[in-house]
DNA sequence: AATAACTCCAACCGCGCTGCG
DNA sequence: TCGCAGCGCGGTTGGAGTTAT
């Protein structure tokens, strides 16, 4: 039943890729360009199936990414992002530019997930017992959160990472990495925070606004949604409930319904929704503020 | 020093969506 | 309309590395 594994022919080679076998996929991809994955293997002689030469690209041989150390403020981002989105990983990725979905997946299954969870706890005893121990809790969590930033990644994706300037270079020559970046110019609606944030963000900015995500929705409805009161119900919903992004998600499609209906709903679609704007604005300095907030509003810290 | 327990992340798997013939 | 191929996404796993005992 269901669809026979894509790599479950003989001579398929499974496991870490080796240096060797990036640097023939990484010149492949230099000479035809990202995409049909279908012909890479064969192409290349590769002993790896198509869908494993993608995830090598994407998330490790593509130039411009951004391996361990989290900064707080990506941090940040992603706690509200999924708070705001669920464990849509791609979503969340299209507003770190630099960030892979794996990778942000990764870092919230082993970090924020359990620091989130750690904090609901400290902070239902904390209610419970209506303690003045907030100071103690934000000052124990915020190094708890440094610490965790500051710890760095693995030994190969130094030479990962010098396969990705190499191939840099090759995109600033390129012609074809020229008409790429062309489309993704294109792409990049006319707003001032898009240098900030990128192509890949613009891409899902796109996405967004081709859905027509947001476009029924009213600006205040936002800003209730928005509000810091909801931010935190559905981080610890969140946080409390596995994994599933049913806890916020169906959140937000109980208030302004499913993806698919808003899409239906929707034909006007502007260039910028309401939520693209504000996760950009986090940039400047949102998501510091809504840390403030939350210390006014229930004198305990999100982290 | 040995090893058990734990952590982390690269890679795999399966499913859904989309486009095409 | 249907079936298939290709791709992308999210969940899960395996094993290397690290820490605790």
């Amino acid at each position: 039943m269901g669809r026979p594994p894509c790599c479950d022919k003989v001579g398929v080679k499974k496991g870490p890729w080796t240096p060797e076998e990036d640097i023939i996929l990484v010149s492949y991809i230099q000479e035809h360009g990202p995409g049909n994955w279908r012909s890479v293997p064969t192409n290349t002689g590769l002993l790896r199936c198509s869908k494993s030469c993608r995830l090598r690209w994407t998330n490790y041989l593509r130039p411009g990414i951004k391996r361990g150390n989290f900064t707080p403020h990506e941090e940040g981002m992603i706690i509200h992002l999924q708070a705001l989105l669920g464990n849509r990983w791609a979503a969340i990725a299209s507003y770190l530019p630099q960030r892979t979905d794996n990778d942000i997946k990764n870092y919230w299954n082993t970090h924020l997930k359990k620091r989130m969870k750690k904090f609901q706890t400290a902070l239902d005893s904390s209610l419970v017992s209506n303690s003045s121990s907030s100071s103690q809790l934000l000052s124990k969590s915020q190094n708890d959160m440094n610490s965790t930033s500051l710890r760095s990644c693995s030994t190969y994706a130094s030479s990962t990472e010098n396969i990705s300037k190499l191939l840099e270079g090759w995109m600033k020559a390129s012609p074809k990495a020229t008409t790429l970046k062309k489309d993704q110019e294109k792409e990049k609606p006319s707003n001032e925070n898009t240098n900030v944030v990128g192509t890949a963000s613009s891409q899902f900015t796109q996405t967004k606004v081709e859905e027509g995500e947001c476009g029924v929705i009213s600006h205040e409805e936002l800003e209730n949604f928005f509000s810091f009161e909801n931010l935190n119900s559905m981080a610890w919903e969140k946080s409390s409930t596995d994994s599933t992004p049913q806890g916020s998600l169906s959140s937000l499609n109980d208030r302004f319904g499913t993806m698919t209906e808003v899409k239906e709903r929707s034909s006007n679609r502007p260039a910028y929704c309401f939520s693209d704007k504000w996760i950009l604005d986090e940039e400047s300095g949102q998501v510091e503020d809504l840390m403030d907030l939350s210390l006014d509003c229930c004198s305990a810290p999100i982290f």
